[in-house]
DNA sequence: CGCTATCTTGAGTAGCGTCAAGTCATGTGG
DNA sequence: CCACATGACTTGACGCTACTCAAGATAGCG
């Protein structure tokens, strides 16, 4: 059911919060603050949605690991994101009204879903939640370019420090330890998402560890020394 | 000078024309047709914007020949992207304000300039232009999503003969020849674009050539056989 | 005409992919 | 309870692709 002084607090890092609490009012006159959105679980495994179905709804992830991913011709899969608390999930089929890529739980996943066309009647209705939306679909162009910069100019033990960094700050950013966390996916994931196979990412992770800049077990990853990774990170 | 009848044809391809002609005007009491956005030239080397400066408007391709490139700590430059007629240039700034990337013309250019402010206000009156606005950010969402699978999963002649194909169509959806075209770039710089060497590059196109793929003159090429790249841009 | 940047091509090398063997944890059926 | 199968992971050996270093060709430009 829904809760809304409860999920006021637990949207606090959900960058679509302005659609959860805005459906009545304009920039004029103030809105009711009144959640309207559905939420939705997701077992591990089950798919949020899959390349090639309408864009019906957004979605906010609210608890869980999920990943977007894009499907080859020959059939198996390149990662493209993996997404926590707060992410937004579907921007990328905006253009198209199609999903270009899959979205899959990889663990216990809640989800917002925000039907389109409800987004885009409070986009209609305020200028201010409008721009807002715009910020958001920019900054996954930029985060993008990141990416990109990454994969065509960085080795593979950058590549994987870059990644335990980025999902440490991640982490951190949303209240949890920057120092300890589990990585919710397999080597050959994290492989499909950094361009290595999975024989090189467990390599990679292995030797951290006897460099005793990270500790691992199996996947929970426990950092030892942020400034050694951010120093792999930078150099050649 | 403003020539509006002149723009109307040679604006046909260009994704921000809907912001040059709506300047008048809402979705229920329609438009009068007056462009009203600053044309800017560009000498070869001259930059539209650099990284760090605020944003102050957004430009469309008329003319010429651009790339846009993220500067790494160490002073290189990584290559995000190529823009010709039609395309737009600066969405990746509005989640920030600020250009996160710096755009350089590469030969001489002719862009429309729209100032953020008017575009803003141009998208508060009529919905349908805020729309499709945000079609054009998802848009480059999606071919973000290309690039990084590209750049994560191919070899090098995987990636040199999806760039002549991508450029060939790019050419060739604006009504030039896929079949010949002038690459206004260096070897480095496509190396920069596709995570490469500029050697790598330079072998890969002679590759080409001497399989009679294509035929090169410098940085002129002529496209011989289409299949045979597209078989190449398959095969593993 | 030389200076410089670009480009081509060659030779050697390193990093990552490929192939393979073996461990461990989990699950299944007799 | 055990025998067996399966999937994730680790580690080693080897090979290929693309990078590095280097020399020379070509072209644009003062």
């Amino acid at each position: 059911m829904i809760q809304p002084a409860r999920s006021h607090v637990a949207c606090a890092a959900c960058a679509l919060r302005k659609f959860c609490f805005s459906s009545v009012g304009t920039d004029t006159a103030p809105a009711t603050h009144v959640p309207l959105v559905q939420r939705r679980r997701l077992r591990p495994g089950e798919k949020l949605f899959t390349k090639g179905t309408p864009l019906n709804s957004l979605y906010a992830v609210r608890a869980g690991f999920l990943k977007t991913c894009a499907l080859m011709p020959n059939g198996d899969q390149r990662i493209l994101g993996f997404h926590i608390m707060g992410d937004v999930l579907g921007l990328d089929a905006i253009a198209s009204g199609t999903h270009p890529t899959e979205a899959v739980a990889l663990n216990g996943c809640e989800v917002c879903e925000i039907p389109t066309d409800r987004a885009e009647r409070l986009m209609n209705g305020r200028a201010s939640i409008a721009t807002h939306f715009r910020q958001l679909l920019s900054e996954q162009i930029a985060e993008a370019g990141d990416r990109i910069v990454a994969l065509g100019a960085m080795s593979a033990r950058q590549r994987v420090a870059g990644f335990l960094l980025d999902l440490a700050e991640r982490w951190a950013s949303r209240g949890y330890s920057p120092n300890e966390f589990d990585l919710c996916l397999t080597r050959k994931e994290i492989g499909s998402y950094l361009g290595l196979t999975f024989e090189t990412v467990s390599r990679t992770l292995s030797f951290f560890d006897a460099q005793e800049w990270i500790a691992i077990d199996g996947r929970h990853v426990r950092i030892r020394n942020h400034e050694a990774l951010r120093n792999a990170l930078l150099e050649a």
